[in-house]
DNA sequence: CTTAGGG
DNA sequence: CCCTAAG
């Protein structure tokens, strides 16, 4: 994988939708292309385009909507799989379009229309017209012109510097130099200090005006958006297509706090957040100001991010992981040089530090509920205070040894964060902003005050400290600050707000076994009688066709009904209807729904045609 | 964001 | 359920 490029894929091939789809005949409706038939024709545009110069391009949305749309998508996919790669090659070459172009966002700007639906877009009816789209796709591209290059899955046309020199060069300076993996454990930093722990998080970059940050957005999994918000903002806002892909990785990610495997409450498995001291990134000789996170995610995470736990080639991650989980507690940091060999001269310019700092956890949440709550309330009280600690304001501290570095100009080989001290201790901590007041952030939130409390629950309440306690057990460390932290003026009247001053430890996660860290899917919840029902009823109301009308007024409380899910099943209710019922599977749907269904899907979009005749 | 369909 | 082209 690590040489992967457009040079080692292979020639491309037919698209899906030129061949018979299960034998039923060619598919002329939709171009069903995969993601890596569209990089190519990606690629090949792009570098005619580039090796021309010919920025006069004619703006059409139309044509390139998908195209961007894909490439955009691609930022949230999580499969490290060949696909992706060549989406991020695609990314790439979108950076570069944006540069030579200027034109932005994505892939809408720089495709000659008439070219690019005649000879390019397989979407066009102009390329099918043009019969290219049944014929070879190799012959296709070998009859034009316009994309010369791609045969034999080497895009020729993209300037090498474009394309493939800076990928190589990440990656050989990622084997040549020096590298060190640094987690962070709050119980390291409690005992490094022996005092109060803090908020600990990622974000060790956001002083360094030379680093990057790679977040890797990890679904519902994920810490929280707080998080990856807060790099952007310390990052500035990225250019161009960037920017939406940030959103997007903030967007999706958002709060989990629920027990994990050992019954912690917190909000593990998953985040992990890399962060890469690059003085030289020989991209382009423009000057570069972008790389995609994707980039960093998929040269860096091979060494700590993949999630087939011991499936590692280089077993980086492997043994970390075991030293991480192994020491329950105890200093998650070192060095991972596994990739490496060399040594790494403190003054040299090519030192880099590759720092992992993997998921969180709230030490100490206690909710005080009624019983008679319910537990959707529970869980936005939960919610409520995580995103509280988090929301007022952070700024990240680094401390290396046990002490607080607080001279931001320091270099890193100055501060002791190298190769060589790979055995010292580093952590990050998210600090609250006035953690030196007795004020929290927490005193203005009233709410959350009334709702929360630190140690003694109110009678009648339900605790929810157990797990957190027995937690907390795991962490010696943070119990004895608790105590020694019993003059903190903190603790005497608004004990919530040693929450903020705890919180948030990064721990190493826990890989739940057998889950993939990422690209999570949903749990499969098989429909009830009583939900095909609905359907059923909800449809033969408004026919086919209105799924978002049918979820409103059928499953408008099911959450985890969307309304694709409705249109799915009912999909899946037309087959059903139609086999033979031996062949049916699952509970059994009483043979009079599926008639209905049978009648209703002959009726066809009949509801539509009321709401909009003719 | 929705719809429609293939996977 | 997922993915995603199209609109």
């Amino acid at each position: 994988m690590m040489d992967c490029g457009f040079n080692d894929y292979p020639e491309p091939e037919v698209p899906r939708s030129c061949r018979s789809a299960r034998g039923r005949g060619p598919i002329t409706k939709r171009w069903e292309g995969n993601r890596k038939h569209s990089c190519e024709i990606l690629a090949s545009v792009a570098g005619n385009l580039l090796e021309k110069g010919d920025n006069s391009l004619h703006t059409d949305a139309s044509c390139g909507k998908n195209l961007h749309d894909a490439c955009d998508s691609v930022i949230s996919k999580k499969e490290v799989d060949e696909g992706q790669f060549l989406n991020e090659e695609l990314l790439e070459l979108g950076s570069s379009l944006e540069k030579a172009f200027g034109c932005n966002p994505g892939f809408q700007s720089f495709c000659n229309p008439d070219k690019f639906n005649s000879e390019i877009n397989p979407m066009s009816k102009d390329f099918r017209r043009s019969g290219l789209l049944n014929s070879n796709k190799k012959k296709a591209f070998d009859d034009s012109n316009f994309v010369p290059d791609v045969i034999g899955g080497k895009v020729l046309g993209v300037p090498e510097r474009k394309v493939e020199a800076e990928p190589t060069e990440l990656r050989n300076q990622s084997v040549k130099d020096k590298t060190m993996t640094v987690t962070c454990g709050l119980e390291d930093l409690m005992k490094l200090e022996g005092k109060q722990p803090e908020l600990v998080g990622p974000g060790c970059n956001v002083h360094t005006a030379s680093v990057r940050v790679v977040s890797r957005d990890d679904d519902e999994s994920s810490f929280g958006s707080a998080y990856p918000s807060t790099m952007v903002k310390a990052l500035g806002p990225p250019l161009g297509t960037g920017n939406k892909r940030i959103k997007k990785i903030s967007d999706s990610s958002h709060w989990r706090v629920a027990p994990d495997v050992d019954g912690n409450y917190s909000s593990t498995d998953g985040k992990v957040k890399e962060v890469c001291c690059e003085e030289r990134i020989g991209y382009t000789q423009e000057n570069t100001q972008k790389i995609y996170p994707f980039k960093k995610r998929k040269f860096f995470n091979q060494d700590f991010s993949t999630s087939n736990r011991g499936s590692n080639r280089d077993g980086t991650f492997d043994s970390s992981d075991k030293r991480i989980n192994g020491k329950q507690g105890t200093a998650a940091i070192g060095g991972s040089s596994s990739m490496t060999g060399q040594h790494v001269f403190p003054n040299s310019k090519e030192c880099n530090v590759k720092l992992s700092i993997k998921s969180f956890k709230v030490p100490e949440l206690l909710i005080d509920i009624p019983t008679t709550e319910t537990v959707g309330s529970l869980k936005r009280m939960v919610m409520d205070a995580v995103t509280s600690i988090l929301g007022e304001g952070l700024h990240v501290g680094i401390l290396v040894q046990g002490k607080k570095v607080k001279d931001d100009n320091k270099t890193l080989v100055q501060t002791g964060i190298s190769q060589y001290n790979k055995h010292s201790n580093l952590g990050f901590i998210l600090e609250p902003e006035h953690s030196q007041t007795a004020t929290s952030p927490f005193t203005k939130n009233e709410s959350l005050l009334s709702r929360i409390k630190s140690q003694a629950l109110t009678r009648h309440s339900v605790s929810l400290s157990g797990s957190v306690e027995s937690d907390f057990n795991a962490t010696p460390a943070l119990g004895d600050n608790l105590s020694n932290n019993t003059n903190n003026e903190s603790k005497a009247l608004i004990p919530v707000p040693r929450i903020s001053m705890e919180a948030l430890a990064v721990v190493p996660f826990h890989r739940k076994s057998g889950h993939h860290e990422y690209l999570k899917r949903r749990i499969r919840r098989p429909f009830s009688v009583s939900e095909v029902e609905a359907l059923v009823r909800a449809v033969e109301k408004l026919g086919t066709g209105r799924w978002r009308d049918v979820k409103f007024h059928a499953f408008d409380n099911a959450k985890h009904r969307t309304y694709v899910d409705l249109k799915d099943k009912w999909k899946t209710l037309v087959h059903t209807a139609r086999i033979s019922p031996q062949q049916r599977r699952g509970e059994p749907v009483p043979q009079g729904l599926l008639d209905r269904v049978l009648a209703a899907q002959a009726t066809g979009h009949i509801g539509s045609r009321n709401k909009r005749p003719k």
